[in-house]
DNA sequence: AGCCAAAATTAACCTGCATCATCACGATGG
DNA sequence: CCATCGTGATGATGCAGGTTAATTTTGGCT
């Protein structure tokens, strides 16, 4: 089952029986990559589509001085240039952080399954959708959160991303980012991320230390950050979210 | 014809009269804001989507402290809360800047297009892909330029998205936003924001008076805020968009 | 015409983060 | 075995942009 993270505790968006046994049928190929490297390029015509799932990776823009910022970053369950099947090119370069495998499903099988099955089309849709409200957190985070929070924002987010994916109990995980992949993340430069990350464990509130990351309180961590997990359309956040991080309903 | 500028000189997206036809027979209701109204609020559950026919709208989150940060500007033709479909709920808050109308397709009609139009159905797709697409030009704006560099990036946008929609001859135009909206789009102050305004201005570069917008030097401008319009998805780029904005084919 | 609130403008001061530089450490490789 | 490179750590310095506050201009209304 390559499948079984994909839309994992999704609001309204699991995927039933069948709809993951035609998406299975779909995969023409698994592939695996080397840690940092290229996977897709920006412009480029793309056929086929990427469901990740093991390893991590990223998408991201280049400034004219050759400098990156990161616009998303993938984990396992992630189908994560999906937005290429309607798109066709993509507008940025796409590439591993860890070594990865990945399940290459072609276009003309999304054809046959838009065609056939609107429903499972919906929830394909929902998931392209998924990343863009991501995109809209991280928008937050880049204008309205000083350096600190950013930082607490983004590890509060992906901790709740992998907990969703079966990936972490919520307390400790390891993403393969440096120091500086942060900086790319968060708008900052490597120097002042390890400053930031400094003063995240005096606190106590999280270390980060060679990739991996330890949640000391994550109570405290997730108010620093102002995370609201609402955007990630988890599916009954009481059964697994901390109490405060749940809307007030 | 509510639906014209829907989808108008998009990349492989652009609609057949048929399809076009459909979208128009969707829509239940034609209905009127005035300027700075909520729309729609985090969180509700929508049972319809909005094609914006007149006037701007924009789309934000609020931080902890009650400041927003804008993470969309709609103009018309964009079917601003079309992501409700899939989603259900939105993440985010809908108000109108300007008094608009607005042309109201339920969701119904939706389901009625996916089981029936897959190829219809892949264009709506494309056209909230397209909206995530602007969202990651927006991170790079946040998360690398310079506050100069933001608003020229955001004004060749806007500039760029009018003339795609038919509503700018490229040097002109007036999108009732203020300094402080301005500042809510590029994570700025409104004292820093005025301040670059005036700068821009000294350059030769744009004007920015009551919310008119006047280009003065767009190869200037375009340069100043790093602005490659490749994420607008517009067809065949060389008829509508300088050529120093074009890509080195 | 005159009133009022919203928007724009400007000044003075301050700070968060960038920039530049150096150093330590461990892994990799010839 | 030493050279090199990626990663992390830390200090010194400067400036872009934030903060606060006061004033002026604008435009919508009666």
């Amino acid at each position: 089952m390559f499948t079984e993270r994909f839309l994992r505790h999704k609001r309204g968006a699991t995927l039933s029986t069948a709809e993951r046994a035609r998406l299975e049928s779909g995969i023409s190929e698994v592939r695996t990559y080397k840690a940092r490297r290229l996977v897709a390029r920006a412009g480029e015509r793309l056929t086929e589509s990427t469901l990740l799932i093991d390893g991590f990776m990223c998408r991201y823009l280049d400034d004219r001085a050759g400098l990156r910022q990161l616009v998303a970053i993938h984990v396992p369950g992630d189908f994560l240039d999906l937005h290429a099947y309607p798109l066709q090119t993509l507008d940025h370069d796409v590439a591993t952080i860890t070594g990865a495998t990945a399940a290459i499903i072609p276009h003309s099988e999304l054809d046959i399954i838009a065609d056939a099955m609107p429903e499972l089309t919906r929830k394909l849709w929902f998931s392209t959708l998924l990343d863009a409200a991501i995109h809209r957190a991280w928008l937050f985070r880049l204008g309205r959160l000083d350096a600190i929070a950013r930082v607490a924002h983004f590890l509060c987010e992906t901790n709740a991303r992998l907990m969703s994916a079966g990936l972490s109990e919520g307390r400790r995980f390891a993403l393969g980012l440096t120091q500086s992949d942060l900086a790319e993340v968060c708008g900052l430069t490597t120097v002042h991320v390890n400053r930031v990350v400094r003063q995240l464990r005096e606190e106590g509130l999280c270390t980060f230390r060679s990739s991996l990351v330890e949640i000391l309180d994550l109570e405290r961590l997730t108010i620093r950050g102002q995370f609201n997990p609402a955007y990630l359309y988890i599916d009954d956040p009481a059964d697994r979210l901390p109490s405060f991080t749940r809307p007030k309903s």
